[in-house]
RNA sequence: GGCCCUAUCGUCUAGUGGUUAGGACACAAGGUUUUCAUCCUUGAAGCCGGAGUUCGAUUCUCCGUAGGGUCACCA
C-alpha cells in the first residue's frame, strides 16, 4: 500500500505551493491505489496556531484534498512518543545529551540532544532527479531536540513518517538539503528509507521562491478573488507536470487517472497569472446559470442584492453575459457594484449626448429618427430572446446602416462605449426598461 | 562563499541521436452581419556557451556560464 502524506506547519496561511505539494501526494496516492495522511507539524509552539491550522485544513478539503486518516495527527500531542525514541537513540549510542549555552538565551546553561554523525557519504534516489550524493561530515552532529520531551523536526518528521507507514515522501525540491540529515536519523533508529520525490519549486516571475513580497501567496486570497477551485487545480497541477499530451483542461478525477510521476518536471516554473486567468475563464464559461448564480453569490454574499433596482430575472438574463467576459470575478470594479455591468439594472442617465454619434455621422441630432423608428418596432416586438429582437430590428437596419442603427441603440441602452449588443441588453433589462432608456436617449439629443 | 539542484519561444511545456523543433497562455495582424467579449485564421518568438563522443547532436559526456535552493536549539 502506497501511503504519501501532506505535513503543513500552522505558521502562517495556506500557501499556494503546498496546496499544489498536497495535490501531487493526492494524485500520486490516489493514481496508485494508495492514501495520503495528513500531519500538522505544531513542534513550534511559539509560531503554530489553531486558526491556521483550521484555514489549511479548510483550504485543502475546499479543493478536495482529502486525506485519509481518520483523526488529524498532531505533533504538539506526540512528545511522549517522540520521547521513547529518543530515549532508544540515546540508548543505542546514536546520540547524545550535550550540555552547552542556549542559543536563544545566551549565558544559559542547557541540555541538547544531538545526533552522532557517522560522517558518511549518503546517495539516495530521487524520483524525480535521479541519484543525489551529499557527504554529511559537513552536517556535524546535527540537534534533534532541545531535551528529552522537546524534539526537533527532522526528528520528528522521521518518526513520524515511519508510525505512519509512509511509503512516499513528496515534498518541495527545497527539502532537498534537508534529506540527508533525515536519513542520518532514520539510519540510526533502524527504519526503513521511504522513497523520495522532490518537486520543483512555483517561482515568481523574477525566478525567486514565491513569497509574500511577490503578490499573493495564499490559497485564501486567490479563492477571495474568484479562482474557482477547479482552475486552481487545473492550473497547480501543470505547473511542473504534463500528461504527456496536448491536453490542458482536466478535473481532478481525471488528473488521478493521467497522474504520472515520471511526467514530472525538474526545474522550477514560474506562475503565470494570466494563463492561470485563462483556466479560470475556461471552467467559468462551464458552469450552467445555476452553478455561476451560487458562485455570484458566494462572493458578493449580499452586496448583490443591494444594488440599486435589482431584480433576479435581470441578473439570470445577464449571466450569459457576464460568464463570457471574465476571467475572476476581482474583473468586477470592486465588491460593491457589478462594474462595467451596471447598465443591466439602473439605467444609465449621465453619459454624453455625443457618445450617440456614430463614425459615419456628424451629430448625434440624426440618431434621433432611427432611435424613434426602433422605438416604434420595439412596441410591438417579442422580447423573449434576443435573437427575436435583432429579427425585429434587422430590416430597418438593413435600411439605414447597421452601425447608424445599431450604435446609438446600444448607447441609448448602456451608457457605455463598450457593451455587449443592444439586443442582449434590451433582453435583459425588458420591453418597458427599453423603450423608457431609447425615450431618455430622445431626450438627451433634443432638437 | 560551501554543498545540492536546474537549463527548449516572454511564460507553462512536448521532444529522449536524424523533426519544417510541436502545443498552450500572452502578444501582433486579419476575419466572424455595429462597439466590447467570444470564436476562427495567420504571424512573430526557443534548443545558454565551448569542447568531446558520433556519419550525425536540442537530445549523451565534460568544462564553463546563468538561475534557483539550502546552510537554526524554524518547519
Amino acid at each position: 500500500m502506497i501511503i504519501t502524506r501532506i505535513p503543513p506547519s500552522p505558521t502562517g496561511h495556506l500557501h499556494i505551493g503546498t496546496a499544489r505539494t498536497a495535490l501531487f501526494n493526492y494524485l500520486f496516492a490516489k493514481s496508485q491505489g494508495g492514501k495520503m495522511v495528513f500531519r500538522s507539524e505544531d513542534t513550534d509552539k511559539t509560531r503554530s496556531t489553531k486558526a491556521f491550522e483550521e484555514e489549511i485544513i479548510e483550504g485543502l478539503q475546499w479543493l478536495g484534498l482529502n486525506w485519509d486518516n481518520d483523526v488529524i495527527i498532531r505533533q504538539s500531542e506526540h512528545a511522549p512518543v517522540y520521547r521513547e525514541y529518543l530515549e532508544k537513540i540515546i540508548a543505542n549510542g546514536n546520540a547524545y545529551i550535550s550540555k552547552e549555552e542556549s542559543k536563544n538565551t545566551p549565558g544559559l546553561l542547557v541540555e541538547v540532544i544531538r545526533l552522532k554523525n557517522p560522517n558518511k557519504v549518503i546517495t539516495f534516489n530521487d524520483l524525480v532527479r535521479g541519484d543525489i550524493t551529499f557527504d554529511t561530515t559537513e552536517l556535524g552532529d546535527i540537534v534533534i531536540a532541545r531535551s528529552i520531551d522537546d524534539a526537533l523536526y527532522h526528528f520528528t518528521v522521521v518518526v513520524d513518517d515511519f508510525l505512519s507507514d509512509v511509503t512516499h515522501v513528496i515534498r518541495g525540491e527545497d527539502h532537498i538539503s534537508n534529506t540527508p540529515r533525515q536519513i542520518l536519523i532514520q539510519e540510526a533508529l533502524g527504519f526503513e528509507r521511504p522513497l523520495y520525490a522532490h518537486l520543483p519549486l512555483i517561482l515568481a516571475s523574477d525566478r525567486s521562491k514565491m513569497s509574500k513580497r511577490h503578490g499573493a501567496v495564499s490559497l485564501s486570497s486567490y479563492k477571495e478573488a474568484g479562482y474557482t477551485k477547479e482552475a486552481i487545480i487545473n492550473y497547480l497541477a501543470l505547473l511542473g507536470w504534463n500528461p504527456g499530451t496536448e491536453r490542458e483542461l482536466f478535473t481532478l478525477t481525471e488528473l488521478i487517472s493521467e497522474f504520472n510521476i515520471a511526467h514530472i518536471q525538474k526545474s522550477g516554473a514560474v506562475f503565470d497569472i494570466k494563463k492561470f486567468n485563462w483556466f479560470n475563464h475556461q471552467y467559468i464559461e462551464r458552469y450552467s446559470t445555476e452553478e455561476f448564480l451560487a458562485y455570484l453569490e458566494q462572493n458578493f454574499p449580499t452586496r448583490l442584492r443591494e444594488l440599486p433596482n435589482f431584480s433576479t430575472e435581470r441578473l439570470l438574463r445577464l449571466i450569459p453575459t457576464i460568464r463570457e467576459r471574465i476571467d475572476t470575478l476581482a474583473d468586477f470594479h470592486d465588491h460593491t457594484d457589478l462594474g462595467e455591468y451596471d447598465f443591466a439594472f439602473a439605467a444609465p442617465l449621465d453619459y454624453e449626448p455625443t457618445l450617440l454619434e456614430w463614425k459615419n455621422d456628424t451629430s448625434p441630432t440624426v440618431a434621433k429618427p432611427r432611435l424613434e423608428k426602433a422605438s416604434t418596432l420595439l412596441t410591438d416586438a417579442d422580447f423573449s430572446s434576443p435573437e427575436s429582437i435583432k429579427a425585429t430590428l434587422w430590416p430597418y437596419a438593413e435600411e439605414v446602416g447597421k452601425g447608424e442603427l445599431f450604435w446609438p441603440l446600444r448607447i441609448a441602452l448602456s451608457g457605455r462605449s463598450q457593451s455587449p449588443d443592444p439586443f442582449t441588453i434590451a433582453y435583459i433589462i425588458g420591453q418597458e426598461e427599453t423603450l423608457a432608456r431609447i425615450q431618455n436617449a430622445c431626450d438627451k439629443i433634443g432638437e
